[in-house]
DNA sequence: CGCTTCCTCAACCGTTTGGTTGAGGAAGAC
DNA sequence: GTCTTCCTCAACCAAACGGTTGAGGAAGCG
């Protein structure tokens, strides 16, 4: 549980699906499980290149591969999406909220320097 | 507005959160604008290490940059976030429905086997 | 048994990455 | 003007990455 695991973790998903063709195929893996064979049909690379890349996926827990003799099914695990969504929403929530602040305070300035002016309520995330 | 800007996109916001030094920057930045001197402080690594980072996550469209005299204040762009957001969210969500469907034939073929034992509704996201 | 299928491991190779140091531009301070 | 501060650019280096080929394990098929 410790903080460190959990930054490790997020830089091996965010490192995985940094690669478009890692992209690719969690997006494959929404419509179902996939052999390695499976994946590797759509991609001009060897089957190796894609074994490799599956790899990746599974050290960062996107994915879990099963046994069905020879093959190796692979399946998308959802679980570690949360971890992303949550990180990231910390930090948006947080600018957002720095937004709607920093609005505020432009509007107490707008109101002192001219009262006639309604500071009515400040604008959401128009900036440029 | 084609994919492929879109992909690489990205591909970028997410290789460039796949550091650790660079995610905590980021954080760092929801608390308010900082310059790159600020930025390095807390870091054991050389100011050009810092501006090198910071310009990875400018070509991501995490970060922009003003001028104040000598200084370069950085500020966090959120919207960027959104289109990661878009993006997990997206296969996040069809990997859910799998699963309901997946619920929905388990549930069926418990009926059909043991009429007696109820269906109910199936169970959110409680895999291990 | 031998043979084929599916997949992984190992070694290698060029490119990218994250760091360094050194040089230097831009702009306030003296 | 000179000096100092803040920052970036350029060159270099070791390590990691994404690909390749070759070898080989595991398991069904003849």
């Amino acid at each position: 549980m410790t903080d460190q695991h959990s930054s490790e973790q997020l830089s091996r998903v965010f490192a995985a699906l940094a690669d478009p063709t890692r992209r690719d195929m969690v997006a494959r893996l929404t419509v179902g499980d996939a052999t390695v064979g499976e994946l590797a049909a759509p991609y001009d690379v060897s089957v190796q290149a894609v074994s490799k890349h599956l790899k990746v996926l599974e050290e960062a827990g996107l994915v879990s591969r099963g046994r069905d003799a020879q093959r190796r099914p692979v399946h998308l695990e959802a679980e570690v999406f949360d971890l992303m969504t949550k990180w990231i929403e910390r930090y948006r929530r947080q600018a957002e909220q720095r937004y709607q602040r920093l609005d505020a305070v432009l509007a107490a300035l707008q109101y002192a320097e001219n009262p006639e002016t309604a500071p009515s309520t400040p604008q959401e995330g128009t900036a440029s």
